[in-house]
DNA sequence: AATCGCGCCTGACGGC
DNA sequence: TGCCGTCAGGCGCGAT
């Protein structure tokens, strides 16, 4: 699932071709993902050079010469440039046509993705505006984490992934950032101490930047916008590896539901501390 | 104000 | 073989 490696991974990959380009025609075929793509934005792109390639969080921004497409790839959305436009795949729902020739293809088999946009700022659009810093900005700091921290007696795990803290962080890189800091995912967040915070947000780079150099992870069924697969996988330490043995301690690897979502997590390298320290 | 859980989607998989 | 239930999950939104 398109988490920030990834989808960073995509906008590195593309940029490159993109950027100077024109966009000659967008097709949809189908318009309902997680909400519907404009009607008009067909028409609206028609002629509008790329500018830039830029990444939000998980969000993947086109800059244009009249505005900003936002890309968002959900769980299972990708973008791939492609020769021709002759094997056209299920759930293959909106086509790019660029001159000078190049043709990208968003697929998206569970539509929990989004084509949206923007002629205004699009820091200042609704989905964007409010999201926390980038983790891989110079400028971040783990005094940001604890400070927002004070009050919440959420679990550091749904702390980290709240967009609205910091940014980009899913469920693959918070249990891999969680596992190599030492700290069990339902730790209230607040009961951190600021050099605990530094030791999650320095596990949590480390994890980011190395997934960065491996192209991202590729679980099932993520591709570069080349549509070459990440290779993470083989490195990730809890994630997807319930019952199996840990890789520093052989416990096996234990599982628990934090907002719907699956958390694994290694109960003797991860302690639970439910006093602060 | 913070937190929880729903709903959107399809495909894979296990049980019968 | 087919049908049904469950799970996978990002994230906005309404409810608490």
């Amino acid at each position: 699932m398109p988490e920030l490696p990834e989808v960073e991974t995509i906008r590195r990959t593309l940029e490159p071709f993109v950027v100077q380009r024109t966009i000659q025609k967008m097709v949809v075929i189908q318009p309902k993902l997680r909400w519907k793509i404009p009607e008009n934005l067909a028409e609206l792109l028609k002629h509008q050079s790329i500018i830039a390639l830029q990444r939000r969080g998980k969000y993947l921004l086109f800059r244009c010469t009249q505005g900003t497409l936002l890309m968002h790839f959900g769980m299972s959305g990708s973008l791939r440039m492609v020769g021709d436009d002759t094997e056209r795949l299920k759930h293959d729902h909106v086509i790019f046509y660029l001159e000078p020739k190049l043709i990208l293809r968003y697929h998206d088999p569970r539509r929990f993705g989004a084509i949206l946009w923007t002629e205004d700022d699009p820091e200042q659009h609704p989905l964007l505006k409010n999201l926390g810093p980038e983790p891989l900005a110079p400028d971040f700091h783990a005094s940001y984490l604890y400070q927002r921290a004070q009050h919440a007696r959420t679990p550091i795990k749904s702390f980290l992934m709240n967009a609205h803290i910091v940014t980009g962080i899913g469920n693959i890189y918070a249990c891999e950032a969680l596992f190599h800091a030492h700290v069990h995912p339902m730790t209230p967040a607040r009961n951190l101490s600021l050099d605990q915070w530094t030791t999650v947000k320095n596990a949590l780079l480390r994890v980011l930047h190395q997934a960065l150099d491996d192209g991202g992870t590729t679980l099932k069924d993520y591709v570069n916008a080349q549509g070459e697969p990440g290779y993470f996988a083989t490195k990730l330490w809890v994630y997807g590896r319930a019952h199996q043995v840990c890789r520093t301690c052989s416990a096996p690897i234990e599982t628990l539901k934090l907002n719907q979502r699956t958390t694994f997590y290694c109960g003797h390298c991860q302690p639970l501390r439910l006093t602060t320290s």
